[in-house]
DNA sequence: TGTAAGGCTTCCCATCATGGGAAGGTCAAG
DNA sequence: CTTGACCTTCCCATGATGGGAAGCCTTACA
């Protein structure tokens, strides 16, 4: 299997491939004469479950630990939620920063009148001026 | 004002003052016979909207356009509240991205033993194993 | 069999916002 | 006059991805 014919048995682009194989994710089983990367069933697995990782936020970093706790049979589950767990905590953390944004960002816009006139509240607030009566959240 | 003086007013740091010069957002009011930057209340205001733009999750071009905005004394606050309104939206779009993933998670978490063996749903999962029963959120 | 299209290779560059650090000039205090 | 703290510019790194060029290879078709 060619690296087009992996892509697209993986979902993962050939670009990106090139770039995990780069980086230590994934190597191609071998390679051609002609020296085009070799894939098999086998890789194309451990691409899908790359893309898998990354579709739920994963870092690569991350995704590398979990690749070798799939691949090590010795592993522990304990081992494998843990890094859930923090990966789960930091998504809540990032959550909860931007709903602070968001809410901040919904009151200026309420108070502001959205019409021809120059007053705005949200230019106000990003000024300093009038701090939007507590409610600059993040 | 030097740009250590500027940057401890504002809370920016004197690296990000000179990138923001670089790319246009602000200029000092002049530099010095030694070529060290100066700035005075006016820039340290600029400074300020800008960090608190950054704040509220604006990149650093719709920043600009704030900022054109806001030194645009005939702009109308419609103007401006499209720019938040848009703004709101990608917040709350990767906001309900992320919960997805953490609801995701959670769920495999909350499956997953954590303990000693190596029997792991969150593995399974991402190696396309046993589905988690309809709750693949991302 | 020749050729054209399309796939593969490597290499470099760009993104976005920020920080680190080196090499060298400047200023202020002791 | 020296020392330390500041300033200057320049280059590099991050994280994950895409774009594109130059050149080789393969396949299909005439």
């Amino acid at each position: 299997m060619n690296i087009g014919e992996a892509s697209s048995a993986s979902g993962v682009s050939a670009k990106m491939i090139r770039y995990y194989e780069q980086i230590g994710l994934i190597a191609p089983k071998g390679r051609t004469e002609s020296n085009y990367r070799v894939y098999g069933a086998e890789e194309v697995h451990v691409l899908r479950f790359i893309k898998r990782a990354r579709s739920l936020g994963f870092s690569l970093e991350e995704t590398e630990t979990l690749l070798k706790l799939w691949q090590d049979k010795s592993r522990t589950s304990a081992s494998v939620k843990e890094v859930a767990t923090t990966h789960i905590n930091d998504l809540e953390r990032r959550i909860a920063e931007m709903q602070g944004m968001v809410k901040t960002l919904k009151h200026l816009s309420h108070c502001c009148g959205g019409d021809h006139r120059p007053d705005c509240p949200i230019l106000d607030d990003l000024a300093g001026e009038s701090p939007a009566k507590g409610e600059s959240v993040a």
